[in-house]
Formats: structure tokens, sequence, C-alpha cells
DNA sequence: CCACTTTCGCAACGCTGTTGCCAAAGTGCA
DNA sequence: TGCACTTTGGCAACAGCGTTGCGAAAGTGG
């Protein structure tokens, strides 16, 4: 660590309590409360952020007995970033600012199964027409001389890929995707930096930016059944970027075979019961591996999302939850409380931004 | 982040990489590569730390065509740590310098049920004999005056535990310590800082200390059935330091009943087989719960440890290895190795003073 | 109107890691 | 043996970080 990366280090704090107080805006002296530097240093920095247009005063508080407080906020159209959702029949572009609002949205059908250059050029297409400044002609070389402060895209996908080198691996259902180098070729295509990570992860950040603190499994029920998790703010991916396989939990031993080919999977049991119409089984299923997960983790909340948990929310969260208080009773701690994420069907594209404006604020390796 | 904790903070990189190179020693310019510094200031950093009596030069490397770089290694005897080891009917204490090396050790049969004045009265007079230097009469405020490079006390105990307070929860069998602050008593009575931990816990962080890289978890067999996780080079404890409960994941919805009040637990199923002397069943449940874990938190290996594996260790790394060979054929990855651990007996109360010596190179949040 | 409080920037400062430079200590060839 | 060359690593000067001392600005309250 030298000087140079201090700085920037304390510009990435400052700047992402900024973003944590959105619109209202916070003073120069609760950030050096809240930051543990000098106001003087903090003055400084905030003195630079403004000269790059990044922060700006917005007013001031009321005064205590003194000189009022001088409020300072983010300006959120400083920077942009772009957020793309692959489904499988299904394309999703988010445009978001530098306090995650969304500024522009773009859907479209798409065929994952139409090959890699129809995919390819039909993210380019909606990427360019969400951008503010848009032309008929989508400019042949890079898109940032369509807009000089897009940070970059990212993309959220279903199944497991390598999120370090942007490596796609059998994207269930598609297997001409796998080993597909999907970073390098949008890179190229975009000429910005893109990111590539699992649907499930980008919902998780996108939960974690927008609010919820601390570590927290976020458990996605639709098709599939999968998780993201977010362990001290921030994704936690593992050693191969393959963390998060909760639907291939085995909680019952020689159970009814899954499609992953193991047996007594959480997934297999969960969408059996939901196929049956047993919702408070599904729910119960879904509780013993969430207990599993709370046990091996010891993570404040656990966040239900997806299709199937939409159409009826309580069963769920009270399924779920009645597995974790019996559990909280035999340790004798309190419960980890269980909620539905309010985000709709937009919340992994917004969080897929996410992942290109994490790092401006401190959060992700870079 | 100010310049001070720059500072230590590099100074904890490079004691880390000395602590690292152990016996063979490093060289500045190494230090330099490895930590992104620059010579000329490594240069600087190694002389404070010579200074302080904490490195020293030890030789020299063999010429390339130029000055032969010099070796700096670090002082082991320029600070100790304690490690105890409460189990439930043993006291085990040891005394390690800075490499992690055991200088002093001693055992003594412990009933925990006794009370606590006596289990801490015990605990005191065995720390107190394995310091260097060794008295008849313990004195009777602070053992920081036997041995000022004393830099702490690490306790390691089973049963959940709140290891940021250094209070314990319910240890199994012994109810009336549920609530004790053991943290707060032994350190007002030893007179230098003290660590609380789980004994899987302390028992993981000495093996990252003792060189295992990277993510990994440590699954201890024995009375009980319990993990210890450490991801990215330091322990995960959770939000309330009661993360690493293993051996209750429900691997068997409503299985046999569980000494917890829950069903199918790993740990009734794995024990329950190894009582019917049914190895292999018991390596085979003991793979799920490891397949589940592998596959949540996609860590790098998975360590076996404990009497009952220690007893029969091919049968269970054969065993517990085909689960997650089987995992990685049908996910197409290369399989996550399982080993099992090298230290004996001791391994717990050499981790727990890890839980001081931590901190010195920048691992963990003291 | 004035004393007082609070905010916050300018200037000087101490300390960080960095750069420029050179002495020290080897190797290898004539 | 002598000289050119390479490599290491410390001294000195430096740029830049956060900190300290201090004063101007902008309020409140009597």
């Amino acid at each position: 660590m030298n000087l140079l990366s201090l700085r920037s280090h304390n510009a990435a704090l400052v700047l992402d309590l900024l973003r944590t107080a959105g619109g209202e805006g916070i003073s120069r002296l609760e950030l050096a409360e809240r930051t543990g530097l000098t106001p003087q240093a903090v003055s400084k920095i905030t003195a630079r952020l403004r000269e790059d247009g990044l922060a700006a005063e917005a007013g001031r508080r009321a005064s205590t007995g003194g000189k009022p407080r001088t409020v300072l906020r983010l300006v959120p159209e400083a920077g942009h970033a772009v957020g793309v959702h692959l489904d499988r029949d299904e394309l999703r572009v988010v445009r978001v600012d530098l306090l995650g609002a969304v500024r522009g949205e773009r859907r479209a059908a798409l065929d994952l199964g139409a090959g890699s250059e129809a995919v390819l050029a039909a993210v380019r297409q909606a990427v360019a027409r969400v951008l503010p400044v848009q032309r008929d002609e989508v400019p042949r070389q890079g898109l940032s001389g369509l807009d000089p402060s897009l940070l970059g895209v990212g993309v959220a996908l279903p199944g497991p890929l390598d999120h370090g080198r942007g490596v796609l691996h059998r994207v269930t259902g598609f297997p001409e995707w796998d080993g597909f180098p999907l970073r390098e070729a949008l890179a190229e295509r975009l000429g910005v930096p893109v990111v590539v990570d699992k649907d499930t992860n980008a919902a998780a950040l996108g939960l974690a930016a927008g609010g919820e603190r601390g570590s927290f499994a976020y458990l996605h029920l639709g098709t599939g059944l999968g998780a993201g998790l977010v362990i001290g703010g921030s994704v936690h991916r593992g050693a191969r970027t393959g963390a998060g396989e909760f639907g291939h939990q085995v909680i019952q031993l020689d159970g009814p075979p899954c499609t992953c080919g193991d047996r007594g999977c959480v997934e297999a049991l969960c969408l059996g019961a939901v196929a049956r119409g047993d919702l408070d089984q599904a729910a119960r299923v879904l509780g013993a591996g969430a207990a599993n997960l709370v046990g091996l983790l010891d993570i404040d909340v656990v966040l239900l999302g997806g299709r199937t948990v939409a159409a009826a929310p309580d069963a769920f969260v009270g399924g779920v939850g009645a597995v974790l208080e019996a559990r909280a009773r035999r340790t004798g701690q309190d419960a980890v409380p269980v909620r539905v994420t309010a985000g709709g069907d937009g919340a992994v594209a917004v969080g897929a931004a996410q992942l290109v404006l994490g790092p401006v604020f401190g959060r992700g390796g870079g």
C-alpha cells in the first residue's frame, strides 16, 4: 500500500458515505466522524472530489449555535454504468447513475441459443440505445464516445461461470456457450470495461448497494434455485468464483433424483413440491437449506426472491421463518429474520450495473 | 486510514512475509516485489524492524553477477504468545515464538464442571509455568512481568461462544458456563490481552498460519462434528461469531434424531455410523456435508482432523474424496482435494496462540 | 451591537513512500 | 592483477499524504 492507493482508498471511503447518504447529503464533520479522518483531511478530499465534479455543496443544515454545517452530496450524473441481464429468453438493459437510480431501461426478446454473434449484437444494440445520447447509427468503435462518463458494463446471466476471467461454463440448456470468453468479446465490441457475474450474485450485490447491511444470503427461487452470498458487505464468490450453489445442496440422502445427476438436492425437493402445489412443503424444504446455510455462515438475514416466491410471499416467509425459529430455539439465540426482496424483475440488471459501480466506492477487488 | 495505520499496515505486510519465509529468510528486493513497495521503502521499513529487534540480517544469497542479496529473517524470540486449549477433561497450554514454533508445553487434567474459580486458577497456574522464567511463586498481579515480550493469551474451547465479546454460550454438558465472560475474567487475572475462540476455529487458524493458503474448511470429527472455515486467509466467524456449525447441517429430512433436537444432522448420522463400525457410511455422510459446503463456498481444499479421522484416515479421505469427485464430474470441474491434517493433539493449543499472533502480521481485525 | 459558538479553509508541519545518486561488493574477462 | 560491469542498498532531496495551529466566515443569543 503506497500513498497513491491511500489517497484513492480514502476518497472511495468518502464517496461511499456520500452515496449512502443519497439525496439528503452529509456534512464534512459527519464524514470526518464516520471515516475517522480529521475534519481538515475531509475538507481536502472533498475539495478534490468537487474539482472532479463528483461531489457538490447542496444547502446547509440548521445551526446548532454557530456556523451551520454545509451539506455535501454526490453528483449522480458524474458517472453512469450499464447493467445487462441476459436471461434464457429475454434481454434486459438498464443505465444507472452513481446513486444507482435507473436512468434508462430497455427490454427485448432474446434467444440464448441463437449463437454468440446474434446475442452479442443484440446486447451491443440495446446498450447503445440505453445511453443518454441516442443516435440512429450505432458507432463502429466504442461506446465511450457516446457517453464519456460511462464507467463500464456489468453483465449478469444464469449458470456457472468464471467471474475473474469472464468466461462462461455450462449454461444449463445451452452447451454451446461452454468456455465462451464473454467479457473479452463484449469489451472488444463495446469499447468499455465489462464485468461478468452470475445473476444471483448480481441480485445480491444490488441488495447490498440498496442499503442491506452486513452479511446476508439472497435465495432465488424461479425456474431453478440459487443463492448470492454477501459477507461483510461484499459478494462472496469463492476460489473459482463458483460459490452460491445452494440449489444442489443435498438435504435428503438418496432422495429423489435431481437434474444435476445427484439425489435429494434442495432444488429437486423444492421445485417438486411447488409442482405438486404443496407450497408449505416447498417452504419447509427451502427453510431446511436456509437453516444449514445460517448455521455454517452465521449471517444476519435471509432474503427471498424470484417468481415462485413472489407468487406466494407469505407462504415462503412463514415456512422458512418457522424452520429458522425452531433452530433458534434449540441454540438459544435470536432467530435470523427472513424477508422478501422488494425489487421487481429489473433487480438483476440493476445489480449488474453495481458490478461496475462497486469499485468506485471501494467495494469489490478493483 | 491515516499515515500511522499505513505505516503499521506495511510493517505487518513485511513481517508476514518474513514469517512465511521462516528460517530461510528473504531478501529486501524480494520483499519489495511481493509487497509492491519500492526497494527503498522496504529498506526503511526493515531498518525500523531491525531497530525494534523484530528482524535481523542472516547471511547472504549467492551473487547473480553483482552484490549478493542480504537475507533478512524474523527474530523468533522477539515475541511470544501463549495458547490454551480448554477441553472437557484436559487443559493444554503451549508457548510459541513469533514463528509459531512451540517453546514450552504443559498438560494437566481438568474438570470443566469444577466451577469457574477452579478452572481459572488452573489456567493461570499452567500459563505461568509455561513462561520462560519459571518461579515457584506465581506473581499476584500480571504475567507480563515474567516475560515482557508476551503478546497475549489465546484460549480455545468447544461449543458456541461470542468471540467478539469473549463470552461463553451453552457449552454442551456444562450449562453453568452459559454467559460467563471468560475473556474479561482471564485478562484481569493474567494481566495480558486475552482472546477467546472455538476450538475448531483455532485449529483452522493454526493450519492457515502453518502454510495452508487460500480458503479451506477444517472438519473436526471427534466426540462431535464441527468445522472451522478459513476464507481468503482469515477465519470466517460470521455476524454473531457462531459460524462453522457444520455438524448440525441437516442432510436427511426427518432422519434419526440428533442431540441438538433436530433430525437428520450430519453429526447424528456420522457418529451413528461410526458407532456401528460402518466407517464407509460415516465417510460418505461426511462427504455429503462437505460437498454441500464446497458448493456453497467454493473453497480450495477440505481438511479432515480429529480422533475418529486419525484412527482411520484412509477410509475418511477416500470416502469424502469419492463424494467430492462425483460432484466434480457432474459440474465438469476439477475435484476439490481432501487431506488429513498433520498436526497432532496439540494443534488446537498452537492455533489458539495464533489468535494472538495473527494481528501482529496483519491478520484478523485486531 | 457584541460576545460566543461552530464550521472550515489556509499555511506550516511531520511523516510517508519515491526518486536520484553513489558507495559497496560481488562477477567475469583481458 | 586490473578493469569494466552488474547488482544491492543506503543517503539525501523530494512530492504528497494527513495533521496541527490559527484565523475568517457565519450563524445564535443576550
